[in-house]
DNA sequence: GAAGATTGATTGTTCAATCTTA
DNA sequence: TAAGATTGAACAATCAATCTTC
């Protein structure tokens, strides 16, 4: 049945290459999902949640509605509504922009602030544990040359979950 | 604001690793989403349905349901109302287990073995285009070596989108 | 009692439509 | 007319509870 497919594949991607894709993927998967599992166990905050205090945190403290939405690849409305939800936790609030009146400013509160502290350090230290301390220094200017490659340089930013 | 978290974060990870694992969630995010908007595009499949044909192709056309829940990580009841709705659309059908009277088994339909091959062209054409082609065969031996280091070897499947 | 699967309630994401200001 | 943001309706994923069979 899958002959056809078979073919079609080793046709178009070496094996080799195939290989390579599915263990990017697998290693992404299960990395992540590790990453998720620690920070919501440990800090009770979701991997999301723990980006957008990062993308804050990185742009002073302050971003518009429509910049924090691309930075996280999510539509305004999903944004509008991620931000209600942490407005209401008290993690960040906001506020008209001052030159724009359509304009939404995101801003991260103290206690946001402090969240994010305390989250960054299980973060870390699960992407030490299950990234940084089993490539070696070569290996990772290797991975930063192909991933530049990979990933388009021009066009924004991405989900970071830094 | 921000020095206590930068400092925190190049005690636990140098700089150059940090960038490689930035760089790998960047490629990661970039490649999956051209490769689902294309899929969308050519064929109107979401990534997701094609990940199921390929999953159920690759075990021999049929599959329990428990399975493919864990091939896909998704949870029971979310693969479920998945497998309804490409039920519903033809692509496969769900069967009462053989030996087991509690399990079923989902089955590839004709239509459902006839879209997957349409589907693999222009999915196999994105890897190629996206990933195969930008790095080399050294680059791609790295890389398994690497992506299966990295992935936890013994455990279960992961998300493929093959 | 436990495993396999489904259903109900809740939460989160999206598209399209709307409202306000530029 | 378009950009920024929000709201309503539809869809998708999860947890907990349930039902059947082992």
């Amino acid at each position: 049945l899958t002959a056809g497919i078979v073919r079609s594949v080793s046709d178009q991607l070496p094996a080799l290459k195939l290989r390579a894709w599915r263990g990017f993927l697998e290693a992404h998967s299960s990395i992540t999902r590790e990453l998720e599992r620690e920070l919501r166990e440990e800090r009770g905050l979701p991997l999301s949640w723990y980006d957008v205090l990062v993308q804050l945190n990185e742009a002073g403290g302050e971003m518009r509605m429509h910049r924090l939405a691309s930075s996280l690849l999510l539509s305004r409305s999903a944004t509008t509504r991620f931000v209600e939800r942490l407005e209401r936790a008290g993690l960040l609030v906001r506020d008209g922009a001052p030159d724009d009146r359509r304009g939404t400013v995101v801003r991260l509160t103290d206690q946001g602030m402090d969240t994010l502290r305390r989250a960054a350090g299980v973060h870390l230290r699960g992407v030490k544990r299950h990234f940084g301390d089993i490539i070696s220094n070569e290996d990772a200017e290797l991975l930063v040359r192909l991933m530049t490659k990979l990933a388009p340089p021009p066009s924004g930013e991405g989900a970071s979950y830094s």
